[in-house]
DNA sequence: CTGTTAGCGCTTTCAG
DNA sequence: CTGAAAGCGCTAACAG
């Protein structure tokens, strides 16, 4: 029974009365007489009614109150956490925020981001890993508020929040060095925008960290990438002491490593995580704050939710990590 | 410019074609002459069309494509793991894995359900903390397929993937009485159902333990309520030599506890977690297999988009978590 | 307080 | 190969 859709018609027939009459009892709006309204509340209860958000979306013209956020994946705990403190941030400004998570695929991020913008949600949040947006054109044309978050829009003007990802490698390798390591080493990657900043951000540094040394390994970012390149660094002859790692995945893999090899080396995470401060010995962090990013994010998306059709001059927020110094 | 919405009637009048045959290309469906085809595949370039999602979807009644997911929130490890991992078989399968957070709140958890099910999305994992589903009863006779993830249906027939939380802390307690514990803890919550399960199954198991003495502090679920519950534990007389944490916060702030007691004390965690094995000393852990649980979840949501209208006997799956006893 | 009309953007159906 | 008509469910705008 009730297989097929109840529409609004069907209650407004079992409660004798127009659709119209159902629609602003549904909506709340006044102008229905006490009997009526109470005729209508018990058909939709009885029919089990759900106004069609397509439908009322498709009529006016948008989903209202609903943003769309954008991530690569799901569970690095950087994205998790900030997808739940800009979703605490949206939910308070009265709107849902919608996660899709592109699985690091471009072409996914693509159809996401447009399927979003197209299902009618007026608020993107975009942590992308694309390295070309110009396809969004049309969108922000229409006056859709698009933030970038972690990389920066390419070929496309948006607001953004970004962190400096080049200045935070630079600290993390000026701590190992002040710390006394003279064999040091960057576990990082090529794979994505914010890896191969960071990694450039070491390379940049290796000049004036002399006499230290600097070696730079590069791998996939998963535990596994991180664990076969912190081995290879570890067997070879003059395995280093200290160890960047410069994302949370090659940061465990490289810890296990270094565990398995028991040798001791100081290891600083890009990417602060839970448990860094209770390792033994304690590991410190390149924090990208995610309050603050979260909080830039929501507040330059609900700007942009406001400003309407004047296109307001283009945003671009960037947030210098912090290092964590650890232990020692 | 571009202002308003650019429809399917402007770009036909652009090409000077019928919106069908604008239609017909959108969706490379043949019936199209090339010349035309090519004309309209300009103008579609040319004006920024994109059909809107709202109004094909309001056409069909319903959103091709996309799933829904709800979770009590996106940073724990936990929903976090699972969460890519559904959102995986999903995408290998062609769908969309839409997600949104309930930030633990009854209330919008019921109003993002029903919210996805109006949008269209045809199938929905719901990972809830609510205690009464009786509100899903229509949009399940309307055939949607509605999979429970961690807590069962509450006065309503769905399918479901459980966990067996009661085992998992009965194990754990074993480990730790095995291990030659005496004065044993448990850190818990009764916030949620999962953490109400797992303190009823260390209770149950305090019987058996004899002649160990098994203490429950219960504590709200965050890593400030796991601290403070350690604390007490730990500078009361007699403190616990080993504890269970039943949720992966609390046994973050149980540790920080522990290494500012300075005491010796195993822990044994409910969910574990990526570093618990790098830890000193390793943490023991009660594992929810993610990718048993996405696997069964996907499949079963998969099953019900299929059935269509025959209702299916509805399945429980019920999964044992495995006791990953580390150290020692 | 209540109802009628019209139309949002798209696609199905049926004619040419 | 192409187009005209009709309607999906809902709500503004306008009667009554």
């Amino acid at each position: 029974m009730a297989r097929d859709r109840v529409t609004i018609n069907d209650v407004a027939r079992a409660a004798n009365v127009s659709a119209m009459s159902v629609s602003r009892v549904l909506n709340g709006r006044p102008g229905v007489g006490k009997q009526t309204r109470k005729r209508i509340e018990e058909a939709v209860e009885e029919l089990g009614f759900r106004p069609s958000a397509l439908a009322v979306g498709f009529r006016q013209g948008r989903l209202l109150g609903s943003v769309g956020m954008i991530i690569p994946r799901a569970d690095p705990p950087l994205f998790s956490s900030l997808a739940a403190e800009i979703d605490e941030r949206i939910a308070s400004a009265g709107l849902t925020t919608v996660m899709a998570s592109s699985g690091r695929n471009a072409e996914r991020e693509r159809s996401l981001a447009r399927g979003f913008l197209a299902m009618g949600f007026e608020g993107l949040l975009l942590f992308s890993e694309d390295d070309d947006h110009a396809y969004l054109q049309p969108e922000l044309d229409r006056g859709k508020s698009i933030v970038f978050l972690g990389s920066p829009p390419r070929n496309v003007r948006a607001p953004s929040v970004l962190v400096d990802n080049r200045a935070g490698a630079v600290d993390a390798l000026g701590l190992l060095a002040r710390r006394g390591h003279r064999r040091i080493a960057v576990v990082g990657s090529e794979a994505t925008y914010q890896a191969s900043e960071r990694v450039a951000g070491a390379r940049e540094a290796m000049g004036d960290l002399a006499p230290a040394e600097v070696q730079v390994v590069t791998t996939e970012i998963t535990t596994e990438g991180g664990y076969r390149a912190g081995r290879s660094l570890l067997d070879a002859p003059g395995a280093p002491t200290g160890i960047l790692c410069t994302n949370y995945l090659l940061t465990v893999g490289t810890l296990r490593a270094i565990r398995d090899s028991g040798r001791h080396v100081e290891v600083v995470s890009f990417d602060d995580f839970d448990t860094a401060d209770l390792l033994t010995p304690p590991v410190s962090a390149i924090s990208q704050d995610p309050h603050a990013i979260a909080e830039q994010a929501s507040q330059l998306l609900l700007q942009g939710l406001d400003a309407g059709d004047r296109d307001a001059q283009v945003t671009t927020v960037t947030i210098h990590p912090r290092l964590l110094a650890r232990g020692a």
